[in-house]
DNA sequence: ACGCTCATGTCAGGTACTGACATCAGCGTA
DNA sequence: TACGCTGATGTCAGTACCTGACATGAGCGT
């Protein structure tokens, strides 16, 4: 007879998650999750820093993935290098992910506090890319408006991607996206 | 004998801007700034929604000043128009604020939780900013791409303009920031 | 003198989060 | 087999944030 059930920290996300959206982030307490993941509030704790950092699990892994797509790029100005790397982050969101994005977001959404921590998340992001442009040589202020705008372009497109009706894979949005971005800076 | 003095609202950011620096966010509790400024703690979630409101009371002021800058500006497109905005809202930031907003940008530097509420902040203005410029027509892609950019551009340049040793003022860091970003995105 | 308003105080309570210590299955090793 | 170590979890006590309900009392108009 085993102690503990493997998966602890999956079977609360999964917990978490589908009590957010049933009853709201504030309406559900710590405890109330652990329990359905069979589990207790401490050790809720012990695998997320805190209620919020349940719903941005893995985020460090899609960063992760978007400084190496800055590191990789071939050498070009920093917007394209940019561009280039959101075009790798996209194998983060494959097509079958799009409807379960939409439920995190739709939780996201109704709670400042969650939407605080997106954007901690994001502007972590565009940290962790200026910081990757400097290193291959960029001028700290031309990297960091790159990451801020390659973070804008992520922000808008994958709202669109999310969106009710939209067919185009991320790739082709993020795209068409920093094309309007561009061509609006361009006057 | 009055039974409470006025200004108990900016005793309490004084207070707490004084302890935050000195003690950390963390390592202050609101009672200790209540007691501070001569109030009970229970006041104190009277005047601000939570401990980290205290110090971003009047962003309110700024958003406002800012969407009026995009109501009020001549007919353009979307990012000429965000740019007339920029101008005007350093309205807000004149050369006697400077070393205060160097204080105040310490201590939120130093707590990811205060960071997360300013990102919340400029995410807001910049849904402000969005909604302004599609009241005005322009199309909601291109409104949210350019109040992005905007707020990117003043993130950029208000860092620059709080730096150690910089002296020009935010007006014009703010348009060459501005000038920075049209070029690369030139390519 | 009366009553209204409104900022503040007081008190009880819920929830997030933390530190300290206990428990116990699995596993290696003598 | 017996022993002890490891590591995930449980238990418990405590702090701080935040809220609702109710009390207080100065200022003000009537």
């Amino acid at each position: 007879m085993v102690r503990w059930q493997p998966g602890a920290r999956e079977r609360l996300q999964a917990a978490a998650l589908e009590r957010f959206a049933a009853e709201g982030f504030d309406g559900t307490t710590v405890a109330e999750i652990a329990a359905t993941a069979g589990l207790t509030e401490r050790t809720f704790f012990r695998h997320f820093a805190d209620k919020r950092e349940v719903l941005f699990a893995g985020q460090d892994e899609f960063e992760r993935l978007f400084v190496a797509g800055i590191e990789d790029a071939p050498d070009a100005d920093p917007m394209t290098v940019v561009a280039t790397a959101l075009e790798g982050a996209t194998a983060f969101f494959p097509e079958d992910r799009r409807s379960w994005s939409r439920a995190r977001q739709g939780v996201i959404d109704a709670d400042p506090g969650l939407q605080e921590r997106e954007l901690l998340k994001l502007s972590g992001l565009a940290v962790a890319m200026t910081d990757a442009l400097c290193r291959r040589g960029a001028d700290p202020i031309a990297a960091a408006l790159a990451a801020e705008s390659g973070v804008a372009v992520f922000k808008v497109g994958f709202a669109t991607w999310i969106a009710e009706g939209e067919q185009r894979p991320l790739a082709a949005i993020l795209r068409a996206v920093l094309g309007e971005l561009r061509s609006l800076l361009a006057s």
